[in-house]
DNA sequence: TGCGAAAATTGATTTGCGTCAAGGAAATCA
DNA sequence: TGATTTCCTTGACGCAAATCAATTTTCGCA
């Protein structure tokens, strides 16, 4: 859901100040961006806009922690924000990466309850916020825009259960494997997948620990599926041969 | 989301034929039974009523299975239903049952794909369906249900991601604690809960074997924080220490 | 009520992977 | 650019939990 110069400010209406990456830095850019609004009339984006309030946060700073309210949805015009929790016995886990045009708020955007993550800008962030009973009402009033949401919710809903079916049922190497073939269906242009993060926050996504990550890519590699050809790039030798590790 | 008989046919509209286990046998439960419908107003109902069309699916029967395309939501109406995925290794891992009132047809409903989870009837069942497109078509014409489909998700959203942290963190015997926590919350009058589901499938859903689920509840009950008093009853003797394993 | 099948328990064994510790590479900052 | 910190890798070890196998218990059905 990552937006590029392409796509960016591509909608008849006024879009002011965008920069050569391709994002946006006004306010206006947040509803611009995003999939759950760019589908709507320029009139109708206005309006919007008039609700939404921009802010900025400093690299390391929390939007949200669990046990606050949750009756703000987030949405990021630049910047990169990082969700995790934390379990009940104090392990961290990382849930996704969110990157500009993404939104959270979660569930607790529908409900009357606390977050239960954490959502930290990992970079100097700014992001667009409108409240719940805001979104709310206009969600009653675009409906289309329910829709879009409910698009996101159930594809991410998708994906955590799948990845629940597989920490509960694959093993640490299959994990990496499979993890590395979705990345390529990112990419796919050539057979070099480049990992979008560290070690260290690959296997807290993973459910691992970075030594783990390090023993299993050295035993994929030694069986011929993969070349290490860096720290973060890898060439994948054997895809059938991936998918049944 | 389960329903009861007190809950059941408690609106103003004709609901007839209802048993006495709460459960009603004509179409137009299907609608007065569901969240997601039954704050509607009786002209509304009827209305959706007309859009549904009923089926019945015998013990063991699919209502659909992984590589389907996912153009239809299901709402129970009679019966249970057991949704399971397999893992890319082929182990099979529960996700959810579904009683009476709740509906599953997933993300597919709103993106154009195909479902990757089996939803297999293991009781004769009886549901409500209704098309992507008719449903879509409800969700813009009554912009409510929509928050109710959202609540529902965003809900669900966050109970996976939170059993995705606890397989990616937790050992099986907290785990299994854990699970024994919600259980009383849900039942919450005695001390005393009882398993909703086999072993069997209970390892499964916590992605562990019986054998560990037997031996664990042995050491739990060993070192005095739980009494197993049969098969399916379990006596939380201390909750504290419960949750502390 | 009793039989047979399925489910649950218990034991013995194996193994995957986390933990701890140390050395090397890479990134960050002055 | 060099120094310091953080990250990654490699090795040795221990443990949690899966697997395999054998009873025992429970439950569905005749």
């Amino acid at each position: 859901m990552s937006v590029d110069s392409e796509t960016t400010c591509n909608h008849k209406h006024q879009c002011h100040h965008c920069n050569s990456d391709g994002t946006c830095m006004d306010d206006e850019s947040c509803i611009s961006l995003v999939p759950i609004f760019n589908h709507l009339e320029p009139a109708q984006m206005d309006e919007i806009m008039s609700l939404i309030r921009s802010l900025k946060f400093k690299r390391g700073e929390n939007l949200y922690s669990p046990g606050d309210p949750a009756n703000t949805l987030y949405i990021v015009s630049e910047g990169k924000i990082k969700i995790y929790r934390l379990s009940e016995s104090g392990k961290e886990q990382l849930i996704r990466f969110l990157r500009p045009g993404d939104f959270t708020g979660e569930l607790a955007l529908f409900s009357d309850t606390v977050h239960e993550a954490y959502a930290e800008a990992i970079e100097d962030t700014s992001v667009c916020t409108i409240t719940r009973s805001e979104f709310n009402e206009l969600l009653l009033k675009y409906p289309s825009i329910s829709l879009k949401v409910l698009s996101e919710f159930s594809h991410r809903l998708e994906q955590s259960e799948k990845q629940t079916t597989r920490f509960a049922t694959e093993r640490v190497e299959t994990r990496i494997a499979l993890f590395l073939i979705e990345c390529l269906d990112r990419d796919s242009k050539s057979q070099i997948v480049e990992l979008p993060m560290s070690m260290r926050d690959l296997a807290s996504y993973l459910g691992t620990t970075p030594e783990s990550i390090s023993r299993k890519l050295t035993e994929i590699e030694e069986v011929g599926l993969i070349e290490q050809i860096s720290n973060k790039k890898i060439k994948i030798l054997d895809l059938d041969g991936l998918l049944n590790v």
